[in-house]
DNA sequence: CGGAATGATTTTGA
DNA sequence: TCAAAATCATTCCG
């Protein structure tokens, strides 16, 4: 480490006039006087690189002040600008003033929607599940959910806002820094401000880029979280037995015409305790299952058909109640129009 | 445990 | 835009 300078030294002390050692690499052969020019150049420039390495650092500082007090110095300075900007920087001009990123206005739109960024709602994690627990004051079992989810939503929140403003100090450390780089840098180099300016945005550019992965990967999380407690799929009970019984009851007592009406679907939703939808879901699910094997719903469809026949027997014996099963079973007739267009159940995955 | 049953969601088609 | 059809995710049951 220490042997470099001391050995320059030695060589300056010995002498420099006739740099020695080189002569004896370069010979080659015949000593052209061309070849005699360049050695004698060569060493020229090594030995004014070893007087500026023996020249004192104050020497040195003296000497660049010198140059950069010197009157021409800004004249040139400007000029090394302006070719610069003309040259180098023209090209990179058409770049420039891009449009706001559709993806990242995308993120950000959905981030704002789910609640991860914008304006803190709760103040923390308990103060979401209180919230979600004080609102949801009927489905109990629902808010518990539900504050599970805010809980994990809040600390995918906090990990976004974390990283985000880790990213935003960088950023602003890391621009700083290149900043006043340039701007040391600006005394000896000709670098205008606006070259320092574009120099910003293009280390702005890069962070948002970084930002924009966080983003992203913050979406997909949110998207994760939400199939893992959102979807109703993953949380299905059966129906009870009364309720089946109240929706096959219609079912098969409308077999021609199995298609509930509003007023209809809510009040089987009362009877049975479920929602309008799940109605549906339920009549949907239904006529497609037995559409696609009746066979295996006749027994069923035998059993509640003569289930509504002696209760329509009954109502009618007590006279209350005039409202016979249009349609008593015949399952498998040729005349209900739902069943006309089945659409054949494709072969299995066959292909040539 | 494996597969049938079943409620919910997604895709498709008129 | 709605219902059919397909598919998914869970529960039930032998």
């Amino acid at each position: 480490m220490d042997e470099q300078p001391r050995l320059m030294h030695s060589h300056t002390g010995v002498g420099m006039a006739g740099h020695p050692g080189l002569p004896q690499h370069m010979q080659e052969g015949t000593g052209g006087t061309d070849g005699d020019g360049r050695k004698q150049d060569i060493g020229d420039i090594l030995q004014q690189i070893m007087t500026i390495t023996d020249q004192s650092l104050d020497e040195a500082q003296a000497r660049k002040h010198a140059l950069n007090c010197h009157r021409m110095k800004p004249a040139l300075f400007n000029v090394l600008c302006e070719i610069k900007e003309k040259t180098v920087l023209s090209i990179r001009g058409a770049q420039e003033e891009e449009p706001p990123d559709p993806q990242l206005m995308r993120l950000d739109n959905m981030l704002l929607a789910e609640g991860v960024s914008g304006p803190e709602k709760g103040g923390g994690s308990a103060a979401a599940a209180a919230a979600a627990a004080a609102s949801g004051g009927a489905g109990a079992d629902n808010s518990a959910e539900h504050s599970d989810y805010r809980a994990k939503l809040s600390q995918i929140r906090q990990i976004y806002h974390t990283e985000l403003e880790k990213y935003e100090q960088a950023c602003n450390e890391f621009t700083t820094h290149v900043m006043n780089l340039l701007r040391e840098q600006s005394r000896t180099r000709p670098i205008s401000p606006k070259e320092i300016e574009r120099m910003v945005s293009i280390i702005h550019r890069k962070f948002s880029a970084i930002q924009m992965q966080l983003k992203q990967s913050t979406c997909e999380a949110v998207m994760i979280l939400r199939s893992r407690f959102l979807d109703a799929r993953r949380k299905r009970r059966n129906f009870n037995k009364q309720a089946t019984e109240i929706l096959n009851e219609y079912f098969y007592s409308h077999l021609s015409n199995p298609y509930p009406s509003e007023e209809a679907k809510e009040e089987l939703a009362k009877k049975c305790a479920i929602t309008v939808a799940q109605v549906s879901n339920w009549f949907g699910n239904k006529r497609i299952r037995y559409k696609k094997n009746i066979g295996k719903f006749q027994e069923e469809a035998n059993m509640y058909a003569a289930r509504t026949a002696v209760n329509a027997a009954n109502a009618s014996s007590h006279g209350s109640q005039a409202n016979s099963p249009s349609t008593p079973n015949s399952a498998g007739e040729t005349g209900s129009p739902w069943l006309c267009s089945i659409r054949q159940p494709e072969p299995r995955a066959k292909s040539p």
